[in-house]
RNA sequence: GCCGAAGUGGCGGAAUGGCAGACGCGGCGGUCUCAAACACCGCUGAGUGAAAGCUCGUGUGGGUUCGAAUCCCACCUUCGGCACCA
């Protein structure tokens, strides 16, 4: 008599010899079809939580089937180390950045293992480790040299909570995206990385199978629209300047009857009159101390400032008035646009308010222009008031205006994109020392690549001074030029975490290697990703970095593609039981540990999975575990209590058994591919109640049953690891489970002999038959007319129309 | 405002042109048990009926089709992203 399921017992047992046995090394010189399957990697903060099981859960059920499927898999597993919370965590508590990380890694590494994970440990990486950052900082240096990494003063985004610049990126709706506080601007001088260059190719998702929702967040960030740069000439004495605008709609030209600049505009301070000039410093300081949240608000009232000056519309020769408003942003096309009061509603409305001259461009057919206009047309019929291109239909407007701007030397055709480069300067400690120092002399000098890395001092200082802590250990910063060994400063800024994260699946092909960040050969052996899976949270963030890093490191030769991941797959957000997020303040965590405890790890991880379609998310059903519980126990008493077998068993039982595997087995397949675990655990269950039914009708053929269970338990496999390893065991069969490979169905025994098939008439289902699979349209259709059921539904007459679906309906149409 | 996803029993969800509600939870009834459970069996969308059945039913309104949760149009709601973007 077999005894009970203890999944506290068997769990330990089989993960310790996993890890004894290597099981799950990926050998880079394995004969067969590589996989490299990778999870996006935690940021070691305090615990493993449950959204870490969720997310971890399907790709390693997704890693095993991939193993069973005949494929050398490659599932590495690190940590993204560097970044705020042990820097915070020193601050407040004094601890040592390091040390807070390397206790949060042992601990995150002993949940990975308690869940069954199969990563290869032998691969792992930790960003914050010198062997690893050097690499990072090489990869830095590389792309310095290349003319992609350039250091700007530029207004940052400033976090006041964090005391560090963000990237755009990082800035959500005007707060930090770590810290929540809401974002200042500073000038400062920092290093950027120049994604922009990249911009058109990464609009372009071909070769790669990504949700099409990042494409649609990651285009929308980029922002890319095309028009056209047009030069207007300062009307200013002692001004020899050009004003250039971006605008989208370069066939309004004539309509521009001012000029709006962002408050902030380099140009403001030399061509404001003296009589203005009052007016506009202090309009410039109101809006410097509104906070961007406050900017940003398209609730409130325009409002600006006229600087005093009149610049020169090139195209009409009008005098147009200069104003400054903070509708218009510094940080997107020029920092200054043409108003266009008559087709644009933001311009047409600061007119009104400032009696601004509205001079309509365009014909339309509903706009009575003898009348003033009570609102901005954005699309017309034909051009008017434009001089030479009156009459021109706006289907061919902005071609010929941009030509004749190009020909007349106004203008050019342009592109503008809503992205800025990455901005990668970090004012702290725990992150890489940007590999550069600043020399009296030499200006910017690039650390020796032989010098890497320049290791992270210990023992840091943390004030808050707003500048790295890094100022603040003068025998660190202090160095010699590297060029002619005069007095030089080390760079006090640390990169951006996202830069470690950015080529760390590189890193995991030659984790070891000391020479290089990758060999060439592994490179090309187990490059680009195939399957990738993490959160949508890193939409237009790691996603969108790590695909510039990929194609920078393609342009300079080190990996061949165009893509890093060609397949990603997003799980969606699992909420707590009271469907809201999961937060200590709500109470309404499930702590993975406890479930674990109680439940066993394969228990909590099937549940995970079964909750609902893994893309979606959704709350945790913590009631629901008994089903699951439910489950594992009765296929665990399939498997070992005694069941009354004979040699030939009665044929149609057999073949309803092999039918019920083999259907399982189609199925089951289907759905893994597809990351539908919910369905997955759904099909298994149902082979569960077949095998009961076959069990209970009693005297069942040998071979099948012995091949419902095999079938049952490497369908489960990737599921439940250590149950399914155990009775693989018990069953007697060869060590591991999960080095089977994975079922084939037998499209014979996917046949069904009978088939169920609906009889509507009129579109509504009257009867069931049932029929031979083979049954043809007339077999179908004399069986309904036989069926005392259907007699009062069909009369005597005669059907219209019959449409026959083999296997599934009849409708009859009278 | 723009882009994207979604709306189905008491609950999580299944079905992506062919029998709506698979699978699971919960509930109800029963079996075994001294008793209970994470053991087992049955029922469980609403209305009506003794029952067979019939009618209604997938956010709302319309359409296409022999047939629509599924496709099309309009609208409503929720979630995610972007937003004074020139």
């Amino acid at each position: 008599m077999a005894d009970r399921y203890e999944p506290h017992l068997i769990e330990p047992k089989w993960q310790a010899r996993w890890e004894a046995d290597g099981l799950y090394r990926a050998v880079d010189d394995d004969p067969r079809p590589k996989w490299y399957e990778l999870a996006m990697f935690p940021y070691p903060s305090g615990d493993l939580h449950t959204g870490h099981w969720y997310h971890y859960s399907g790709a390693d059920t997704h890693a095993r089937y991939m193993r069973m499927s005949g494929y050398n898999v490659l599932y590495p597993m690190g940590f993204d180390a560097f970044g705020l919370p042990a820097e915070n965590a020193a601050i407040k508590r004094g601890v040592d950045p390091a040390d807070w990380t390397r206790s949060n890694i042992v601990n995150f590494r002993r949940q990975f293992k308690m869940m069954g994970a199969s990563f290869d440990w032998e691969r792992e990486v930790v960003t914050s480790e010198p062997e690893y950052y050097k690499w990072s900082q090489w990869w830095f240096l590389q792309l310095y040299h290349r003319g992609l990494a350039y250091r700007a003063a530029a207004a940052a985004n400033w976090c006041p909570g964090c005391q560090t610049v963000l990237a755009n990126e990082q800035v959500v709706s005007g707060r930090c995206e770590r810290s929540d506080d809401i974002v200042a601007r500073r000038f400062l001088t920092q290093w950027f990385f120049r994604i922009t260059t990249y911009a058109d190719e990464l609009l372009k998702f071909e070769g790669i199978e990504w949700p099409e929702r990042i494409h649609a967040m990651q285009t929308n960030w980029i922002g890319r629209s095309e028009g056209a740069l047009l030069h207007f000439k300062v009307d200013v004495a002692g001004v020899d300047d050009s004003l250039d605008v971006f605008t989208t709609r370069p066939d309004t030209v004539y309509g521009a009857t001012f000029m709006v600049l962002a408050p902030e505009h380099q140009l403001v301070d030399r061509i404001a009159t003296p009589e203005q000039r009052g007016a506009v410093d202090a309009y410039r300081q109101a809006t410097s101390r509104q906070t961007e949240i406050e900017r940003q608000s398209t609730e409130k009232e325009k409002s600006g400032v006229f600087t005093g000056a009149y610049a020169m519309n090139t195209f009409s020769g009008a005098r147009i008035p200069i104003w400054i408003a903070d509708y218009v942003l510094v940080t997107y096309g020029t920092g200054a646009v043409m108003a266009v009061p008559a087709h644009d509603q933001r311009d047409f409305e600061f007119a009104t308010k400032y009696g601004l001259e509205v001079i309509p461009v365009y014909s339309h057919a509903d706009v009575d222009l003898s009348r003033p206009l009570e609102r901005a047309f954005v699309h017309g019929d034909a051009m008017i008031n434009s001089g030479p291109f009156d009459g021109t239909p706006e289907r061919d407007a902005i071609g010929r205006v941009v030509r004749h701007a190009e020909e007349h030397g106004f203008g050019e055709g342009s592109v503008n994109y809503r992205m800025r480069d990455w901005l990668i300067s970090r004012q702290r400690y725990w992150g890489a020392p940007i590999p550069i120092i600043h020399c009296e002399t030499h200006g910017i000098v690039p650390v020796p690549e032989a010098d890497l890395p320049v290791v992270l001092p210990d023992h840091p200082k943390f004030e808050a001074t707003g500048q790295s802590p890094l100022t603040q250990l003068p025998e660190w910063v202090n160095v010699q030029c590297p060029v002619d060994g005069g007095p030089a400063r080390r760079e006090t800024d640390t990169l951006d975490t996202f830069m470690c994260s950015s080529w760390y699946q590189m890193r995991f092909v030659d984790p070891q290697n000391p020479e290089r960040a990758f060999s060439k050969e592994l490179g090309a052996k187990w490059l680009p990703v195939d399957q990738y899976t993490g959160g949508a949270d890193h939409a237009v963030m790691h996603l969108l970095y790590t695909r510039f890093f990929w194609k920078a490191a393609r342009d300079m030769g080190y990996v061949e593609g165009d893509e890093p991941m060609l397949r990603l797959f997003n799980q969606g957000t699992l909420l707590g039981p009271d469907g809201q997020k999961m937060s200590k303040s709500r109470g309404n965590v499930v702590a993975p540990d406890d479930q674990v405890a109680q439940h066993g790890a394969d228990a909590f991880r099937c549940q995970l999975m079964f909750v609902g379609p893994w893309d979606q998310g959704g709350p945790y059903n913590p009631t629901g575990m008994a089903g699951i519980i439910r489950w594992l126990h009765r296929l665990w008493s399939l498997a070992l209590d005694p069941v009354e077998t004979v040699a030939n068993g009665d044929a149609a039982a057999t073949r309803s058994l092999r039918r019920a595997t083999h259907k399982t087995i189609a199925a089951a397949t289907e759905e893994i591919e597809h990351f539908r675990f919910n369905t997955l655990i759904a099909r298994l269950m149902e082979h569960s109640t077949a095998m009961q039914k076959a069990r209970d009708a009693g005297r069942v053929d040998a071979a099948a049953w012995d091949e419902a269970i095999s079938t049952a338990l490497l369908l489960t496999a990737p599921l439940a690891p250590h149950i399914v390893e155990e009775l693989w065991e018990r069953k007697g069969r060869p060590y591991s489970v999960h080095a089977q490979r994975w079922p084939h169905a037998d499209p014979e025994l996917l046949k069904e002999d009978e088939v169920e098939i609906a009889v509507q008439v009129n579109g509504r289902v009257r009867d069931r038959l049932l029929l031979p699979a083979t049954a043809d349209e007339a077999t179908a259709k004399a069986a309904a007319f036989a069926s005392p059921r259907l007699k009062e539904w069909l009369g005597s007459s005669e059907p219209r129309r019959v449409i026959y679906v083999p296997g599934k309906l009849l409708n009859i149409v009278l």
